[in-house]
DNA sequence: ATAGTGGGCGAGACAAGTCTCGCCCCTACA
DNA sequence: TGTAGGGGCGAGACTTGTCTCGCCCACTAT
């Protein structure tokens, strides 16, 4: 059965295209009974608009790029949520690019996103310079950084404050009484693992604590690096008493890790997380951790790109999240 | 800056915009001298071709569908990354639609998807009934049903065998020696649950134990419903020594429901849980679970809609994949 | 009665590709 | 040398909307 076009409805209701189209999208007046014809030829025909044609004209998709590395990790998929929420309410869609950290598939999927024609992108990028985002950029489609950024990048950046909520964390730490204290820092590729990183460094300097080399473990950031950051650690001949740790997916590794060792938390090692996970209230130990508001970053962003969109060329500004510790039984 | 397109293209290279068209699609021999002269016009203009002229044309949009209730649950995350990465490995898109459970959103995304042309559905659909789905197969656009069916279902389903999954789960309570089972059942809407909710009624017959109406608990999805079931089950006077719990978000409540009620897992209640997740293994206790291969199930139902799209109209069959028990040390 | 004004709507160009015809030219064979 | 055959490619119709002109008619002003 053919598809039913604007031509259908035009034909039906005795009107020109023009006439449908300006009833469909509001865009001039229409005396109330052509209207109500037209409307009805749509409902009676069951028309439904095609956006591809449509974006062929009007060079817009209503349509925005998500570019994550992991939506498995909880706390993209709760950044996923918000941005989609805000986005459903503002009729625009949401097309999700998960690249793994890997940076051909980021590229690759860039390249699909601007053939597609996106309106925006909002990257959580695992590059570290414009190189991926440049086309984009170049298109001048709006570009919001999420998590992390990078020097020069030329985007507004939405996320949190990483080194003061790393900072926290350890200061926790150390008013809690432990002295030795390591840290899985992550991928330190990612802005987002520097600055914690510094932040750390930060509360340990503050307390005339020394920062050892090998008690400073970078990693990529899959539990099972976690695990075995965890247990590289420990393993060493003088080990940290505690653990400062830059990620959801090292935790639960460092965890495990923990477990096969057969250490325990807090009384072998202390540690302290960062992101928090409904699991971690219920894990072994509850584990005391670094909480930022994902769902509220994933709002802000949209809502960023969204602005962008409507008010042209107007610049869009960052915003930084403050960081809050929840603290249970992990040290 | 104009945006590049085929026709200027066409004209650099000096040939017109079929040969172009041809050159980038392979879909007709063409001189190598002819051919190398587009590619270097294409790469110095920077050309990329544009997606909604050409699905204005070729009726396709190599977009695919997906509907699931909410990514955050690293189940549905886990599915959709099986799909993503066997569309990305076809040159497919997807697009993300949850819909919380709620019927509304899945029926606005479901017009959504189709004005935006996709080429197929997946589907963990909320409804129970082809009233949301019916447009999509009235246009003859492939559907997969995932996780979940109903009945009349005209579309082939890619899941577990949920009730022989819900009776391996509580066999092993029974073997282990529990007499007083009860189930936090679930969402008795969605077919999964009630086949769960069949399996453990078989088991528990085989067994010659009784149901009891009020150990039996259906509550939505989320996790504070688990935990507000649990405790609702806990707070009987005569209450099970084992559960059952069909879900994972429902599992990680009943734990949190049990640590507030300062029971203890197994000592007090034994529970086996149905979904696997990563930070199951590092709870307290590590849950028994009915794990289910859901990334394996994701990939299937990707290539069931591909080859549905390829094939043209032959059928697609169904796909029903095993659970397998996970034993750790919650029963 | 005629000119001026403006509200409502139609005709058709246009967006950027795909794809059908059929042209042109070169080779082969009588 | 004439012609049939086929390989390589171009012209332009077509896909479905949007949007710019400007028409036409009704109503007011002179």
């Amino acid at each position: 059965m053919r598809r039913i076009t604007m031509a259908d409805v035009a034909e039906r209701a005795g009107v020109s295209k023009a006439t449908v189209s300006h009833v469909i999208n509001e865009t001039r007046f229409v005396e109330t009974a052509t209207k109500d014809r037209v409307r009805d030829a749509i409902r009676t025909l069951g028309y439904r608009p095609n956006t591809a044609a449509r974006s062929l004209t009007t060079q817009r998709t209503r349509i925005i790029g998500l570019i994550v590395s992991d939506v498995t990790n909880t706390f993209f998929a709760e950044l996923m949520r918000g941005i989609e929420d805000v986005l459903v309410a503002n009729n625009y869609s949401l097309m999700v690019c998960n690249t793994n950290e890997v940076l051909e598939r980021e590229e690759y999927y860039i390249d699909i996103l601007l053939r597609q024609g996106v309106d925006g992108i909002i990257a959580a990028a695992t590059s570290q310079d414009w190189d991926a985002l440049n086309e984009a950029a170049k298109l001048n489609i709006p570009i919001v950084m999420l998590d992390r950024t990078f020097e020069n990048a030329d985007s507004p950046y939405v996320g949190v404050n990483n080194r003061h909520g790393a900072y926290l964390g350890t200061r926790h730490l150390i008013e809690r009484g432990y002295r030795e204290i390591g840290i899985l820092a992550g991928f330190q590729r990612l802005s987002t693992m520097r600055d914690r990183l510094a932040g750390f460094e930060q509360a340990l300097a503050e307390a005339n604590l020394p920062l050892r080399e090998n008690w400073c473990i970078d990693s990529p950031l899959r539990i099972d690096d976690g695990k075995s950051a965890m247990q590289r650690l420990m393993s060493q001949a003088e080990r940290p008493r505690a653990v400062f740790i830059s990620n959801n997916l090292l935790s639960l590794g460092a965890l495990m890790g923990l477990r096969e060792l057969a250490l325990s938390c807090p009384a072998d090692v202390a540690i302290v997380g960062f992101d928090d996970h409904p699991w971690a209230q219920v894990s072994d130990p509850p584990l005391t951790v670094v909480r930022q508001p994902t769902y509220a970053i994933g709002e802000t962003a949209a809502h960023k790109v969204l602005k962008a969109l409507n008010d042209g060329e107007a610049e869009i500004s960052s915003a930084l999240f403050d960081c809050q510790l929840v603290m249970r039984q992990s040290c």
